[in-house]
DNA sequence: CGTTCCCTTGACACCGATCAACTCTGGTGG
DNA sequence: CCACCAGAGTTGATCGGTGTCAAGGGAACG
């Protein structure tokens, strides 16, 4: 069908880790392909519900992954960064969906030819395995971070999370980088309003630790956050 | 090393599902048994860093893992039932700890003997990454309940679920079951303080919804409690 | 030049944290 | 048999962090 435009498994492999993958993995990755597609800001990548959809491999751009309750709120679970899967976890069952914070790429991914492939390769297994597990360790911290830290410590280690990771994908320079999240975003992410959101920033910005100007976040104090947040990224495997 | 008591297999696959695994990923797995061993009602079990120890299989038992602050608090991301592994995220990276809630019992694997096996069998890796992908659906069912969900909501939407999961080991009955955990520990799962947690108890006492005495929990009304915990058992696959 | 989205700020109410005291149970030792 | 103790559960009073409601400002865009 698709007319294989192999970019994306640079970006896979980037983000596996480079030695993961032998070239074996890759060709059987590759056989998966089955197009590409472009979202635009706020729309639905993935529904929630379990559908035959392909996997959807972020090509470039930001995702978050979200969580509905019938009525009332919506919490954004984690976000996605270039070389992560979408729906990785409809591999298994279902379960939430993902929309586009950014203008994204995707890849398209055979969900059934996939599994051949994992059942094929078993270096494919590991690897999605670690990825799946990378993911756990950053839900936990979530977790950590809504069930037992003050707010202004909950973000500022969000956004040292985001820094760290943004750093390790190569969008993310020493001390500033582009933050396309709305403030209810980061609201729907922390599991507060956008209200206090905006006041939360405004502390950390009256400190002179942070600035945040048109989605630019500059980091004045790197120690500083860091520390106020408890950061350690030693979470962030793989 | 050890004499290969093997019953340990039959939980771990009934947990994964029976047909998972084939007779020669059954074999693969046994022979990293290494051994057992059993941890008494508030043990560690495992410790947070990354150690070469073995994987712990639970047996037997109740157990949670944690997360801790390194001021104020400690936070339980998950609970672990028998046939699941108290450590998957050792695997990879490291993560948390794990904590006996009763006594315990666990088959120890020797790591790199698990990892050798998901390499010769793909059937294996695919089998950990559904246990994986499943233990994620938790993490962001919590996310939700900690982010946007009422502490009333939050608790009904706890009990729901540990009543369906012990349903599913073989480990409730109909409208009952033991619940071994103390009001501090539900406390630390919902990332409230036990005297709230306590309060909220009541609430659903007083309504005639449940009763909890002496680490028995009876649900007289299990519609509503489900109903107040907008509980939905689809996300708990696998 | 109006509309829309997002950010910002103020006033007020309330959920849940904190502090403190008391009960109840089971276990231990005199 | 009773005294004591530790751990868990229960309840009340008070305080503060967040939610809620409301209004306004500023930038982007047609």
């Amino acid at each position: 069908m698709a007319i294989a435009n192999n970019d994306w498994i640079e970006v896979f492999q980037r983000r596996l880790g480079t030695n993961a993958l032998g070239p074996a993995e890759r060709d059987a990755v590759a056989q998966a392909y089955v197009g590409s597609r472009a979202f635009r800001r706020g729309e639905t990548i993935v529904g929630e519900g379990n559908t035959d959809e392909p996997l959807h491999l972020l090509k470039r751009g930001w995702a978050a992954r979200v969580c509905m309750l019938e009525v009332g709120g919506r919490q954004i679970t984690d976000f996605v960064l270039p070389g992560e899967l979408c729906d990785l976890s409809r591999l298994n069952g279902s379960f939430g969906g993902a929309l586009a914070i950014t203008q994204v790429n995707v890849a398209l991914l055979d969900r059934s030819a996939v599994l051949r492939a994992i059942e094929s390769y078993p270096k494919l297994g590991l690897a999605l395995l670690r990825l799946a597990l990378s993911e756990q360790a950053t839900l936990r911290e979530w977790l950590l971070c809504l069930g037992q830290r003050e707010t202004r410590e909950h973000l500022a280690h969000l956004l040292c999370e985001l820094h760290e990771r943004l750093r390790r994908a190569g969008m993310a320079a020493d001390h500033e980088f582009d933050l396309p999240l709305t403030q209810e975003q980061i609201a729907e992410a922390m599991g507060i309003t956008p209200v206090h959101t905006n006041r939360v920033l405004q502390g950390l910005r009256k400190d002179g630790i942070i600035s945040l100007d048109q989605r630019r976040l500059t980091i004045h104090q790197p120690a500083q956050l860091k520390n106020i947040g408890e950061f350690d990224a030693s979470y962030l495997t793989a």
